[in-house]
DNA sequence: TGAAACTGTTAAGTTTCCGTTAAGTTTAAG
DNA sequence: CTTAAACTTAACGGAAACTTAACAGTTTCA
């Protein structure tokens, strides 16, 4: 009942409902979930248990807890066995989505639409980027650029690493372009956007220390 | 009253409580937290307008929220704004440790190996060491050297040994190198980062002694 | 259609700075 | 006191990074 309302409510993400650990357990050999509701349903233990076995096997997928059990025990023991959020029956289904976007967006880490970091932001939409108040339009490749920095804060890529990202392939041939690019990035925000670690590559800092 | 009782309930933790988002602001600018309680309490828009300008910094430390309100809205919104985690007041002490055990749990998974020993930690993405609240970036070969002592920490190394792990194999050539990279690394951190045992070698050592 | 603006890349010249060497100074052990 | 080890400092060579210019390919727009 609960399941087959749930798999309609929840249409705008790809449900797969199993009604037993052992089902689950097939399933989740074949394919890979961003998350997982657990109903701890009747059978008291074996919820909790296959919980407990899941971690132990190091499927660290999110664990999103559903129970009519409200004794707080019960709910400490819940999240203690490796649960990441504890949802009471009855409950609403905006909350369920609510807290569902919440274990989305700390996995993917990206709910906006507008990449940002700091006092940078990047909107792809428009091919712009924003950094201390200024704002500038760059082109795709530097685009492309700055969105592999910005998204990885503090990631420090080798001139081939970006390459490779950007052009699909790693080119053989020894090349400066993406050095170009980062100097026209430069030129519209000021050097130090971007941070040069001799010998090994470019990040953008997730920390500025004092040169 | 609550953020009293709080303070001395978790007891195992440091707790740092201020009182409102300007001394919050303050604190987090001076040191870095593993997880924020933040009371919704009666100004009724502030918190959330904090959280949301929290997460638009790039800040990303869990945030629990502790609220006396209860619609469902109100909880969708904060979940959206970019918490972690919802507590309805009043609430049991057992549960809030809980709930702080899962969160402090999720901040483990970290993408990239830190190296940590002490109070010194060794991050490879952006070749830094950070020791006793100071954090410098290092060079390709000094950061290889710290490396190889903090991973070993005790452990004496020869000029030798170190030149060998270093360059592949053994230089038969005398050269200082490795002194002069150790002696800049100790410029940037204070001499007493790594101790030198005469005539045997450098170490990182696990305890320090007054000399 | 054709000139102007823009983009991505190559190439060459210039600058920076890391790693090393070397020489001088200090420290600690016997 | 003697001496080797360890520390400090300066200098240099060269690789890495930066800058600039030029060129071909596209897009824009009069």
């Amino acid at each position: 009942m609960i399941g087959q309302s749930l798999q309609k409510a929840l249409k705008s993400h790809v449900v797969n409902w199993v009604k037993d650990s052992f089902a689950a357990e097939h399933t989740l050999n074949l394919e890979t979930y961003d998350l997982i509701l657990l109903d701890l349903g009747l059978p008291k233990r074996s919820g909790l248990e296959y919980l407990v076995q899941l971690r132990e096997k190091g499927i660290m997928i999110p664990v999103l807890i559903i129970t009519a059990r409200d004794s707080i025990e019960d709910r400490v023991k819940g999240l203690d066995c490796g649960a990441d959020d504890y949802l009471l029956k009855p409950f609403a289904v905006e909350e369920l989505e609510a807290r569902i976007r919440v274990l989305a967006r700390r996995k993917q880490d990206r709910t906006h639409p507008i990449i940002t970091y700091g006092d940078a932001s990047l909107d792809p939409a428009t091919h712009t980027l924003s950094y201390q108040g200024r704002t500038e339009r760059l082109s795709v490749k530097a685009f492309n650029i700055m969105q592999i920095l910005i998204e990885n804060p503090g990631v420090i890529y080798s001139r081939s690493q970006l390459e490779e990202k950007i052009y699909g392939w790693s080119d053989e041939v020894e090349s400066n372009a993406v050095e170009v690019h980062i100097h026209t990035i430069r030129r519209k925000f000021g050097a130090e956007i971007i941070v040069n670690v001799r010998g090994v590559g470019y990040t953008f800092p997730k920390v500025r220390v004092n040169s």
